[in-house]
DNA sequence: ACCTGAACACCGTTCAAGT
DNA sequence: ACCTGAACACCGTTCAAGT
């Protein structure tokens, strides 16, 4: 026998909405979500889900925060904690957003491409509170302020430049082979190109990006 | 008196669209651009474009490769020749995409993340041509065909998280404040977050990159 | 209190018909 | 040869009406 509350299909509310998206944006993709379509996903007709989203761009919005929440800043899943180095911080916030494309390549774009609520959040850091995280974790590690702020800038193009493209890569739809008559350095190189090194080179990319941020410190 | 063919308004031509769908965008946004309005624009029903471009989506392929064509490879614009560095000539292609972000913050989306036409080619550096130059260019001043590939991916990473971000700041619509009660390190770094050093910070950058793809060469 | 039916304005796209 | 009118399927969104 069942919970108490296991009816037909739990009530809706936007948590269980925004959810259903990035579950339908995660197996169809971004231009398959559309309310009527996620309305029928939920058993209900897309006019149905305006008690709860204003809107379809703020369903979107919903998503993003919710995807942006899963980075659980908590001391809990192995979060660096006050002895710990600003690397080891920098390196565990970074292999955290990478763990987010690997789940959801499809919605990734979403997080870096839409406006955030204020003009100096960069995607992918887009939450108030995963920045307030950061700049206070590297100012109390010796940072100065504008250290700190100019280690959140680097940080969030390196992440974007990276894991936009490796999200692309993951969410990428088999294509024609393409006619390279007139590339032969291309066709040199097709295979090469084709490798898929992401991971060591995210690695890589990294650690020169730490490195970096050291060397500019005052200490 | 004007041309010969100085009529009420030039033929429809494929050319001719994408520029003006172009123009839209820069205007009034990529969310604004539609078949309809687009057609509006140009004095015909939106039914006419059909016969230039195969759909929405062609439409939007067009606009790519017309603003990626603007990098102009040619040996025009100050175009490093073979006797220039290879960081001479990443200097150069890093500034030209640069000012196509500046030109076209609107439409600098579009080329980060719609899918290329083969899965190796990396957005922004995702025309055939540019890539072709890219790796040649290397490979004839000493690079390895795996450094080649390595530089291509690392130099693509950086110019797509620092351009994009760019570009967001460019286009970003003013926003309501927002309230900072509960993050006391973000207000009082409020203002230095806001600051605008997306030039130095970009030369900087670049210039870390191209120290750090010199300790990679074999020579 | 919560969901729906009907309706509106707007989309992309097709195709027979006009000139 | 080139453009249009009419039509179709699908959108987001609103709101009075149902239960």
């Amino acid at each position: 026998m069942g919970d108490l509350d296991t009816g037909e299909r739990p009530h809706l509310s936007r948590e269980r909405i925004v959810a259903a998206a990035i579950a339908f944006v995660d197996r169809r993709g971004l231009t398959a979500l559309t309310m009527r379509r996620l309305g029928t996903e939920l058993g209900v007709e897309a006019m149905s889900l305006y008690r709860y989203v204003a809107g379809r761009d703020d369903l979107l919005e919903g998503m993003v925060d919710q995807l942006v929440e899963q980075l659980h800043l908590d001391p809990s899943g192995g979060r660096p904690g006050p002895d710990d180095s600003w690397q080891a911080y920098l390196q565990w916030l970074a292999h955290g957003v990478r763990q987010l494309v690997q789940e959801h390549p499809h919605a990734f774009p979403l997080i870096a491409t839409r406006h955030p609520a204020a003009p100096w959040l960069r995607p992918p850091l887009r939450g108030l509170g995963v920045v307030e995280d950061f700049l206070s974790t590297l100012v109390a590690r010796g940072f100065t302020d504008d250290g700190a702020v100019a280690a959140y800038r680097a940080f969030s193009s390196f992440l974007l430049g990276h894991l936009l493209l490796e999200a692309a890569m993951l969410g990428s739809r088999p294509v024609p082979a393409v006619d390279l008559r007139d590339f032969p350095v291309l066709r040199r190189l097709e295979d090469r190109l084709s490798q898929d090194h992401a991971a060591a080179e995210f690695e890589r990319a990294l650690e020169d990006l730490l490195d970096g941020l050291e060397r500019d410190l005052p200490g």
